[in-house]
DNA sequence: CTGAAAGCGCTTACAG
DNA sequence: CTGAAAGCGCTTACAG
């Protein structure tokens, strides 16, 4: 309850100099700092975020808008997100518009707007015209997560890229018949990320002189449960049953494990199966899949944040900086059987 | 960026009947509020929550503390009291204690106690006395999910009996060597949950006539790789396999599913297993289990919350509210074979 | 029902 | 290096 003044007054100097003091802001002399920060401790003086942000027009907070919470993923990025703003000093306030429109149109005209936030970072959520003027006339800095955003820095993922380091890891084991399990319409909203994905994997087999086919395509929703029904579809074919799988994620790729289980057939040496995310399940269920750090991502896109609002460590960047990923295999691809 | 001057300005009043037409603090005539109402919209006028926090002392946030985030029992609870908060009003700021002891006594120092939030929901986390002491001080309502607190509000389950409830549930479909996986050291800290579901479980048993078996107990950690392990141990005992399993999650319910599978016991054929939580993947493995809703958690700390920020609604109730749990059969469950 | 004014607890030019 | 004072943008007794 000690406000700024009871420290003033124990330490016998003006409040401003205390402010000063406890802040690191404007000069103030070894011995008095020393006894202003003395005083504030012995009377567990915490300075009053409200007041601060009042006058200095900066709130040390900062609103993170996702689509999803409990999902492995966006918790992750959330994660890293929240350890590196802490270090920094700052708050994470979360904002979750999974719900739909109201709720989005409400977050972002009764909160982000309040001057709450000192920047916003946004996950996987494409930011329409409207909202993006919104915040950027108020001059919060933004930084999106998962895909391009008109005239914000964003970090991103080649999803194109990572699917055909994907499917060119089943082909250099010999593979020919490769199946895909890629999102459905409705995943497809942010940033067109399964469509990237598959084109990707097209790319790879064209590349390869395969022509890809229609058959060995399945849509799903990006669930284990979605991927085990699909992988069920794409296993199931006659004549032309795939030797290995390219899910458009891990989850996908574990229900297709499993689906190829019921099916009494083996992974590795009757199909290959590869993913894409390195979630946690995924060491366990022995998957190989192109790993893309969440967390890491979570981190980076407060490193940019920190750029944008301490322009003095300010090093000015591309608007889009691509996001790290790496193959790791594992025990669920194989060479392709050299009989069958 | 208007103010609510200009609002004054432009509805020709005074700022102290825009703050009271806005608020809905004070008596306004309809016809100004109106036109106040109008002038507001036309300037895009939004509230300073900083300067609107300052003048009453309330900030309309709350902060949440969890151990964990990206696993699915916290994120749920998580998405249960953001939505329930952001439809009060109110905004939920994040702090994750996973870190460990710096971190989370910074949390506690610099950020809870800077008078930034009305108030706290702890998730399964045991304050220290220090900790508790510090925000009552400040006259800060807390409300803890997950077990007792010394002195504020809590939710929780009730472990044994939950646990008794999934072991009565194998007993009356004729098992009689049922075995446990629950929890090692490092999962005991929080509330001694894994202590108070083995208690359940024993309970259950000595009640039934049967004294539990040691050599039936595995400990592990929560993962579905933990219950994989502890489920291969406990089903490949020699001459004593159990016909049923009893595992403290779901997710280490699966692990023990899978575990069977690998051994080639098929379930529920050869064994049964049941688990707690109903985990987002326990209905796609036909899992039985006793649910434990905890988005509906979320929801109600909220709820309490809420009954302690604003008195007036206050009702007066117990200490610790009970929550609700649920036995829901699937298909890993079945009476135990006649033969064998 | 409405306005003038004090006050919330800081920070930061401006002087010295 | 330090202090007096204005100001950040609201809210709310206090009058009327």
């Amino acid at each position: 309850m000690a406000g700024i003044q009871e420290v003033a007054e124990l330490a016998g100097v003006s409040t401003a100099t205390v402010s000063r003091a406890l802040s690191g802001n404007g000069h103030v002399s070894l011995s008095t700092r020393e006894r202003v920060a003395k005083a504030a401790e012995a009377l567990g003086y915490v300075v009053s975020s409200n007041a601060s942000s009042l006058a200095t027009g900066r709130t040390r907070n900062v609103g993170v808008v996702i689509p999803f919470l409990n999902k492995w993923f966006y918790s992750s990025v959330i994660e890293g997100a929240e350890s590196a703003l802490l270090a920094n000093g700052y708050d994470l306030t979360l904002y979750n518009l999974g719900g739909g429109g109201d709720e989005r149109r409400s977050v972002f005209e009764h909160f982000l707007l309040r001057k709450r936030v000192d920047a916003v970072i946004a996950i996987s959520l494409e930011l329409t015209p409207a909202e993006l003027t919104g915040l950027l006339n108020i001059n919060k800095p933004i930084v999106g997560v998962g895909g391009p955003l008109a005239g914000v820095r964003t970090l991103s993922i080649d999803d194109v890229s990572v699917a055909r380091l994907a499917t060119e890891h089943l082909l250099s084991l010999g593979h020919t018949s490769i199946g895909h399990i890629g999102g459905n319409e409705q995943s497809e909203r942010d940033f067109h990320l399964p469509t990237n994905r598959r084109v990707g994997y097209e790319a790879a087999l064209q590349a390869a002189g395969i022509s890809p086919d229609p058959e060995l395509f399945q849509p799903a929703d990006f669930t284990i449960r979605g991927g085990y029904a699909a992988g069920k579809q794409l296993l199931g074919i006659p004549r032309k049953r795939p030797s290995a799988v390219f899910a458009a994620s891990d989850e996908m790729a574990i229900g297709t494990i499993l689906a190829a289980r019921d099916l009494g057939l083996r992974v590795p040496d009757d199909v290959s199966v590869i993913g894409i995310d390195d979630h946690e399940l995924s060491d366990f269920f022995g998957l190989t899949t192109i790993a893309q750090f969440p967390q890491l991502q979570g981190r980076k896109a407060v490193e940019i944040l920190m750029e944008q609002l301490h322009p003095s460590r300010r090093t000015q960047g591309t608007l889009n900086t691509a996001l790290p990923y790496e193959l790791i295999v594992r025990s669920s691809t194989a060479m392709r059987a050299r009989t069958s």
